[in-house]
DNA sequence: TGCCTTTCTGAAAGCGCTTTCAAAACGCCT
DNA sequence: AGGCGTTTTGAAAGCGCTTTCAGAAAGGCA
């Protein structure tokens, strides 16, 4: 006697004398079966312990009711949260999520792309727009919907559920010049790879010409997305000899480093250097001084990119998403620059107390 | 002519005049099949742009290569890291991770194993070792393999890949007691459904009992996993007519919000009352005060599950693995407690002092 | 060259489910 | 009882791949 392993539809259905047929009409239709045999079979069902097994399912009904997510990262708390959300809203529809992690990289993004592809996932979420357009290519030529994130980007509008990065940039940089600002720094992620890094740069870039100023190319240091980054890049800014008089943050992680890096150097903020972040994660509130910061509806975001990817799934034609709304929030790292010494050159007293306050950590 | 929508393995195998059974191994074992056919055919699904059906390769070997990861959150900084880690090294092993999040909540946990099992997942990683027993009943029926996390639980030991929460609350404890404290609160997590927290919890007692302290039940308070929440508590409890001395955080976002209460309610720690946290994540060391606290190693934690869970996969046999080591960081949110008055039911200043404060806020 | 061993290859039988398609059962009238 | 339009059901044909199994090709040696 041979064992069987496992249960399948077929032992249900002999076991509720129907027809296979019948059991998956049960499973997917209840209501297209009678009564009477519906009972039988859920009896069968429950009394083999049988269940589904999604593979068969897949390659028999050609979907596979999931949902592909490559993000940038999951260690730092900037994805997570959507991610949460997209998950629940999709997964109320029926859908399953599997998350992969491209660390910033598109070779790894491309190998995570081809995997889900294999898997033959029903829909795919992607940050950023930014990427070979070879891959774009495949997911058209395999017909599998998609939703780009973080960005609202004009190349694919379409698919394109997330914030203006560039005009939220634009407008931390408007309310700093209204203060008073005129010198900047800017600590930023890289932007080759990342579109989100990119547009906020230039955004910097643009609101900054608008005003007739400049970002110097060395008061701009790309650094990962991390607060000891930070930390290290505005220590690099703030020791020169003649450091900006605000320093903008690509992301907030690299804020709060810098935030704690001015508190170890003795530096001031908002009295000697204002600081914005972008994004306005949960800890932007409690830290001190608070952060001026842009605030990016992160869960809202999520749950209309998991929409969004639903109605594609659904059939419907594809609308463009209008952008999300950011907002300037500004709290207490941000001020009026103190006035300066007319020889701005000199300054060697700065750069001395700066250095030598490091060493207390 | 009926356009097909996909290619497949036997377009492959035509367009490259080889039998399908020869790509499927040329593709699986390139090495069993002869050079020249090779080519022939990785030529053929190179110009077919041929994306092998993961649904039909499931079903047909058995094997999804694909595993479950249900995690409590992934809204906080705990769960991101260790899930990266683990996806890193499952993933070097040619197997997708596919998470889900059940909210701290054991229905949604049930739904999302069972999603998993139907799915047929090769292996599935879950947090803490407590749930209905008819889980695992379900998981060892389809003889799918499973690794816990978080804990070294007695129970499963052989599944658990963790550390033991219980000791390292001991260990603060003791090292509270060894600073002369001799009042304690704490803020916990709910224990009811979460297992890691209540042994956080019952290590904490057990300590007290063994210094012949105890933990009064007004000085217990419980609370969701959130700075906000952790400020919530911190503030009853030193609002308190005799608030403790020592304020024990079962988990850092609790202590993190009881740093931030104490600075807006003019309480200096650790002058007036130490706080300990419970992870070391990034912000403990950058606080101020910098969190005296207990190192749990995450990403080693990640890897370790994934390579547990692997070896599993290979078929090797379950060994027990130790539990992972935590330690005691003491850094500046603990000190000996300030002498007390004599009468200690009196101090009604101190509450005074402390209700007031808060209106700065 | 002939024979035996080793390596490659192809035919065919599934894997467990969904989905036509047509037949059966049912309900309702006349 | 017979007829007709609706449900309900079952048989059978895949979905696209892996995996025996046995036969063909290649290699080694006398």
């Amino acid at each position: 006697m041979k064992r069987r392993t496992t249960t399948t539809l077929d032992d249900v259905a002999r076991a509720a004398g129907v027809s296979p047929a019948t059991v998956s009409r049960c499973i997917n239709q209840p209501a297209s079966v009678r009564e009477e045999k519906r009972e039988r079979i859920l009896n069968a069902i429950e009394r083999l312990g049988y269940v589904p097994n999604g593979s068969a399912r897949a390659l028999a009904s050609r979907k596979t009711r999931m949902i592909g997510a490559i993000m940038p990262s999951l260690d730092n708390m900037l994805f997570g949260g959507p991610l949460e959300a997209f998950q629940k809203e999709v997964g109320s529809a029926g859908y399953t999520v599997a998350v992969a992690c491209s660390e910033y990289d598109p070779q790894q993004e491309r190998i995570h792309v081809r995997n889900f592809l294999e898997s033959r996932v029903d829909g795919l979420l992607l940050v950023g727009a930014q990427r070979d357009p070879d891959i774009y290519r495949q997911l058209e030529r395999q017909g599998v919907p998609y939703v780009l994130t973080w960005i609202s980007s004009d190349a694919r509008k379409d698919h394109c559920v997330g914030f203006d990065n560039a005009a939220a940039a634009e407008q931390l940089v408007d309310y700093l010049v209204s203060l008073g600002h005129r010198h900047f720094g800017m600590i930023s992620g890289f932007i080759e790879h990342n579109d989100r890094a990119k547009a906020r740069y230039l955004g910097v870039r643009t609101a900054l010409e608008r005003h007739g100023l400049s970002l110097p190319p060395d008061q701009l240091l790309h650094r990962p997305f991390e607060p000891d980054a930070g930390r290290d890049a505005f220590h690099l800014l703030m020791s020169a000899a003649n450091p900006p008089t605000a320093v903008l943050c690509g992301s907030e992680p690299h804020a709060y480093g810098a935030l704690f890096e001015a508190r170890d150097m003795n530096i001031d903020v908002p009295g000697e250097v204002s600081v914005t972040g972008f994004d306005d994660m949960w800890l932007a509130s409690q830290i001190s001084p608070p952060l001026t910061t842009v605030r990016t509806p992160r869960g809202r975001m999520g749950r209309q990119a998991a929409q969004h990817l639903l109605a594609q799934l659904r059939g419907e034609r594809l609308v463009a998403p209008r952008p999300i709304e950011t907002t300037l929030v500004v709290r207490k790292s941000t001020a009026a620059p103190r006035p300066r010494p007319l020889l701005q050159r000199v300054a060697p007293d700065h750069f001395q107390a700066r250095t030598r306050a490091k060493s207390g950590s």
